[in-house]
DNA sequence: ACGCTAGGATAGCATGCGCTAAGTTGCGGT
DNA sequence: ACCGCAACTTAGCGCATGCTATCCTAGCGT
């Protein structure tokens, strides 16, 4: 009677996968309608268990949220290092990294999405990710700009605020795609991407003759 | 014993006001947290009036959200085209656009945080900001970067994705200062936005060799 | 073969939600 | 002065929510 609708399924799992099915499903409704918009008994039947079977692997639903917060927050970073380090010219490190962003961005919006619920109900997430990914990132590219104007390469600007405007720009593309769903074809994003790099690296290449 | 604890407070609204009333209470609450975050009673309570009262004025709270959207998106626009009009030369122009989307952020995060939740949760607010001033702006700007290229003043890129970067990197820092609350002080963000614009007009600029 | 325990289901409590029926009162018009 | 109505309140319905007390059972070790 009680018997699930698809027979051949494992019932019962050992405590740790139990935990990890359940943040799963978490990470999913939470994306999608927020904490308050996500109900237990929703996650519990995404999950295909009762809900009685959550609060036995975490005391509150805030607590699973925090949880699923910390899975997330261990997952992939919204920007690599990697293309400052196997540098290979200026144009190939920024739209590397613009690519990483975006990818980071359309490939799952399940993380943009929960980023910004966080922040906008005020919960952890906002300032755990921030810190601990994009603060530590922007200051690697900093640093990077920072090197180049050393080179005489790019010209005297703050190399925080040149960082923020760089990635600000693919970031705000990135939302506007995936949280806004502004139609945009594949091969479209690559230009964008590609004008965006190119913008940007001739704003902060010294002009021939510099003028203030 | 009903007596309101503000004593002078003309209790008795014509339906106008009273509508008006819960419309600007609803607008402060939905920003804060969300249609699903906001009950029918924290609005009654921040009137000053009982539920029943919202429901002579609007048949469901959705319909309260939706009236609610309509004044918020007939208020200020996020971008206005008065700079673009009195053009008085390119870092003018772009400075005051810059300014004016980033006071539009932080003089009254409300409305960002509403077309976030509204965007995240669904609504249709989305759509109706989006397409009803985001768009027709960005239009109006590509349109005079159009206009700039065919000065001969600017590169020959996409004005509209040339738009989207420098909209972007400007919103994205508004975005980040009031739903992330990145702390930065008041003189330091003019200095952010005059970089920025620095760096895109740099970019846009006919460099003196062109080389591709 | 079978007991023990970890993994699970049933049923339900207390609270708060959106919303409404019905009654009450301040106030402008005559 | 007082009537009538618009503005507002009281009380509460039905339902969904987060969470829990209680019981059940699959399946492993022996």
């Amino acid at each position: 009677m009680n018997q699930p609708d698809n027979p051949p399924v494992k019932s019962r799992l050992p405590a740790d996968q139990r935990r990890k099915a359940i943040v799963d499903a978490a990470v999913q409704l939470f994306a999608q309608n927020g904490f308050r918009g996500t109900t237990t008994r929703q996650i519990a039947h995404a999950v295909g268990v009762t809900e009685p079977v959550l609060y036995m692997h975490f005391e509150t639903k805030r607590d699973l949220y925090s949880a699923m917060i910390e899975s997330i927050s261990s997952g992939t970073p919204l920007a690599s290092c990697d293309p400052i380090c196997h540098h290979t010219g200026d144009d190939a490190v920024f739209t590397s990294i613009a690519s990483g962003i975006l990818r980071w961005h359309v490939e799952d919006p399940t993380r943009i999405r929960l980023l910004l619920f966080s922040a906008l109900e005020g919960h952890e997430l906002s300032d755990l990710f921030y810190q601990g990914h994009i603060v530590p990132f922007m200051k690697t590219l900093a640093a990077y700009i920072e090197r180049r104007i050393e080179d005489g390469a790019f010209r005297r600007v703050d190399a925080y605020n040149a960082a923020r405007a760089f990635c600000g720009m693919i970031a705000q593309f990135g939302q506007s795609l995936t949280v806004f769903r502004t139609p945009c074809p594949e091969d479209s994003r690559k230009e964008v991407v590609h004008q965006m790099v190119a913008i940007f690296l001739n704003g902060m290449r010294k002009p021939e003759d510099t003028r203030e």
